[in-house]
RNA sequence: CUGGGUAUGGCGCAGUUGGUAGCGCGCAGCGUUCGGGACGCUGAGGCCGUCGGUUCAAGUCCGAUUACCCAGACCA
């Protein structure tokens, strides 16, 4: 990319309303833009890093069977009103609108009700299951208070797996592997070494549920952990009942701010029976479908690889998630030469530096956006036939022959 | 929702006892610069959140309202 092509501009300062740092250093960045409390635009730079985070999950959940659709952001309230959630007592953070034509629509805070209806459809016999449908949709929850930048938002990217079994034997099977899966994209989120599977409160649903909390200073939840940390539990349900369903004592247990970053329930039949999907089985005989949901806030844990990698300079990011990998920046008209021709030849992975600016700033900038690779090019490297690559990272510089440049950069 | 705060060019801010708005950044032009956010000169850009009131006169005083921020409460 040519940043001289771009409408998006840089920032030096973001007004003193803004104090989550995620948020801060992506708007400055030309990450996001913010339109209004809790409601934020992506930007290129920022799209593309929703889009590798998007590539990760979609990546992980297709290996263990899942498919992946798109439901809709409108909704049907007849659904919701035969599980009793349509009523704003039950689930206060509707958005609702009216249509013309007379009667009401929501706007999607998640799908379970629409996606069980649904399935009605589609699934009819003992045959048909396990369905696991997921996808990745806008939610919209009328939050009382939107904040921590684009940790709590009003409307938000999220991916939501919803699992059909037949039993609860074949439900916990795959609950397993979503937790498996849930931790490698984790891990390859660059998150692995500090967020872990957490007991929280099953809400309606079920006596647990598990959520993943990424340990962090801005998380808005606090949970408890043992030393080893192979027992995580949120505070909602630090109680003597729950402590000695886990086995473990108070005393042992330290605790931390974390951010929450993915939540899995297993639902047995509260939305099916109400919503009647059933099927048949081998007897012919109609049996309730026993379901689970698995839940990742896509914006969220963009902000939260923000909150953890930034540092002084700006972002940071891991090379798997990074808009583009390289920074090219020229001094100098053979310097400005080879760079155009690098981003030519390669323009998904290099940004080009193009714009009529002194080095300093672009320095600057490249530090901002946090590409993992800076290289410069000019006539003092070229001297020697050389130019020179900085790590975001660790700020350490190397210099490379052009020729290995331009097979790196190809 | 409770408590506190803020609202003035694209962004960040100032504006005294009421007298018709200013600074920095950014933007446009010219020149000098060019490896860590350069400099000089010139210039464009604002119904001061909105509605109403007081006054000869309101960014400034009064009332209302909306939005935004922080703390709390809330949070599948």
């Amino acid at each position: 990319m040519k940043l001289s092509k771009t409408f998006v501009k840089t920032f030096r300062e973001v007004g003193k309303e803004e104090t989550a740092r995620n948020a801060e250093l992506l708007i400055r960045a030309g990450y996001i833009n913010k339109e209004m409390a809790g409601v934020y635009t992506y930007l290129p730079l920022g799209l593309k890093v929703i889009e590798n985070i998007k590539t990760i999950i979609r990546e992980e959940l297709n290996k263990i069977d899942c498919e992946e659709i798109q439901m809709t952001a409108l909704q049907n309230p007849e659904p919701w009103q035969k599980t009793g959630r349509w009523e704003s007592d039950k689930m206060d953070i509707w958005f609702k609108t009216d249509l013309s034509a007379g009667g009401q629509l929501g706007l999607a805070p998640t799908h379970e009700e629409p996606i069980t209806n649904m399935m009605k459809k589609y699934i009819n016999s003992y045959k048909d299951l396990p369905v696991y449908a997921y996808q990745f949709q806008t939610k919209f929850r009328n939050e009382l208070r939107a904040k921590s930048g684009i940790l709590r938002t009003r409307e938000f990217l999220m991916k939501d797996l919803y699992s059909f079994s037949p039993d609860e034997e074949s439900h916990n099977e795959f609950y397993e592997k979503a937790t498996d899966a849930y931790l490698r994209i984790y891990d390859r989120l660059g998150l692995g070494d500090c967020t872990y599977k957490c007991f929280a409160s099953g809400g309606v649903f079920s006596k647990y549920s598990h959520e993943f909390q990424t340990f962090l200073p801005v998380g808005e939840d606090t949970v408890y952990y043992n030393k080893d940390r192979s027992v995580v539990l949120n505070e909602e349900v630090l109680n003597d009942e729950v402590l000695a369903d886990l086995g473990v004592k108070r005393e042992e247990l330290e605790s931390t701010t974390a951010a929450e970053v993915g939540n899995i329930f297993t639902l047995r039949y509260k939305f099916s029976e109400p919503l009647g999907l059933e099927v048949n089985n081998k007897e012919g005989k109609r049996e309730t479908v026993f379901m689970g949901c698995y839940g990742i806030g896509v914006s969220r844990v963009m902000g939260v690889i923000v909150e953890k990698y930034a540092d002084d300079k700006g972002l940071v990011w891991p090379e798997n998630l990074a808009p583009y990998k390289y920074y090219l920046i020229s001094i100098g008209e053979e310097g400005e030469k080879l760079a155009a021709e690098f981003e030519n030849g390669n323009k998904d992975n290099i940004i080009n530096d193009d714009r009529d600016m002194r080095p300093g700033q672009k320095f600057a900038d490249a530090e901002l956006m946090g590409i993992p690779y800076r290289v410069v090019i000019s006539d003092k490297t070229l001297s020697s036939g050389e130019a020179e690559i900085t790590d975001r990272k660790t700020g350490e510089s190397k210099m490379v022959k052009i020729e290995e440049l331009r097979k790196e950069l190809a």
